[in-house]
DNA sequence: TTCCCCTTTTGGACTAGTCCAGCCCCATCA
DNA sequence: TGATGGGGCTGGACTAGTCCAAAAGGGGAA
């Protein structure tokens, strides 16, 4: 019975995660530089990347562009079939939410939002673009696409503001059915830089379909979540 | 406006996703070698490697140890919500399925588990790990723990069915309430070598804790998918 | 025709650097 | 005190290789 002797990559794993495990390393906390990282570890900076990139898709360290790696808070529990928004959920575990509007316009809709939201072809749509965040690390960029005839003028609102809510509020439109899609792919271009993160870093892309108390499809998200910043949790019933 | 020339990776990536969206590498076929590639697109293997990294990362190739990359098949529809096994599941969707199973033994369980199954500290529970496949493909790595009371000798049984059908067919037992648990994390190296794939390659991990129908936990699976060979989709009612 | 061995190819793992741009911090000046 | 402008540090991106072991493929023997 011969002992493999490990892979460099694997020690490395290892030590960083062991540091983290005993606590050494709060979550939250700054890595060294790489540079100062792979000379600890006697070895390159590829190879220390390789690692650290291993532990980014365990969801144990994350990357700041241009600022460094840092140790990853614990993820937020995601439940599709409560009905919370994102600010109440994230405040109900103890964690601070916080939401930036990035864009919110009128625009034609591409193929695919006139076939979700069952348009006619060259239909337009509100688009609202939104980063959230948790304790004031970016995790979440989403695209909602709201059928106009339903929500007349929304873009002179807070949109900061849970959706839900105003939806509530302004329009007396309340979430019925919703149809959800959950796909762990990558981030791309656009969410990669609104999250500042580098693009193509992993990620989980929801998609919801919601439908009002009348069964109408009034909207429908694209999310784009950090993949180590939540994990959704279903509980059957039956 | 200055228009920013995109990165070297980039534009691997751009290029391969045309080729495979055009059809021109059908999905299931084996790409290039890396040092062919490299060369075609006039790189070194490490900046190759990095943009079949991205790809991989989004879903759209997929690489076998040692063997290769190759383009990944359509992903499964999973629906948690909906109590079908992974055979009937798979084949509903056209695809054919095949189990092995790699171990099945009466083991003392780990802390982690016992609180699970809750369990009195020090309880023995059976452990199954099971590999399946989709179309030939390995995607899903499976540690079933079930509590020995109610199955006394499983393990002279066929593990290569569903052991949703065992437990109804030999012992009267049925799943009623569910609990899911989601995380988007890597392999681990165990599940790794039995996917046969690079061990900390992304992954989907599924935790199930099943109840029967009167509401006794008798069993929880540790799933863990390769991430691109599923998307899950939830349909809420209400 | 089948099986086995040997060679070649290929992926896995790693080294040793370079160049560049954004971040951060500190010192300087108004 | 507060804005500003350098410069050093750090991550991002990439080059140019090496060594090794497993897989694939081909040829010859039974």
């Amino acid at each position: 019975m011969r002992e493999e002797a490990p892979r460099a990559v694997t020690l490395i794993c290892r030590a960083l995660q062991e540091q983290i495990d005993r606590g050494l390393l709060p979550s939250g906390s700054k890595l060294p530089a790489e540079r100062k990282l792979s000379e600890l570890f006697d070895t390159t900076r590829i190879t220390l990347r390789e690692a650290l990139g291993q532990l980014e898709a365990q969801g144990l360290v994350y990357r700041e562009e241009r600022r460094g790696w840092f140790v990853s808070p614990q993820r937020v529990a995601y439940n599709p079939l409560v009905r919370t928004h994102f600010h109440a959920m994230v405040a109900e575990q103890g964690r601070v939410p916080a939401t930036e509007v990035l864009s919110a316009r009128l625009m034609p809709a591409t193929a695919q939002i006139c076939q979700v939201l069952e348009l006619p072809a060259l239909s337009s749509v509100y688009q609202v673009c939104r980063a959230r965040r948790i304790d004031g690390r970016l995790v979440l960029y989403v695209e909602h696409y709201l059928n106009p005839a339903y929500f007349p003028g929304i873009l002179e609102f807070d949109l900061t503001r849970s959706l839900t809510d105003l939806y509530a509020s302004e329009y007396g439109i309340h979430y019925g059915r919703v149809r959800f899609d959950m796909v762990p792919t990558a981030l791309h271009t656009e969410a990669a830089t609104s999250l500042k993160v580098s693009p193509g870093s992993p990620a989980l892309r929801i998609t919801r379909v919601n439908r009002d108390q009348h069964g109408r499809i009034i909207d429908c998200d694209l999310e784009f979540w950090r993949h180590d910043a939540i994990h959704v949790s279903v509980e059957v019933p039956e």
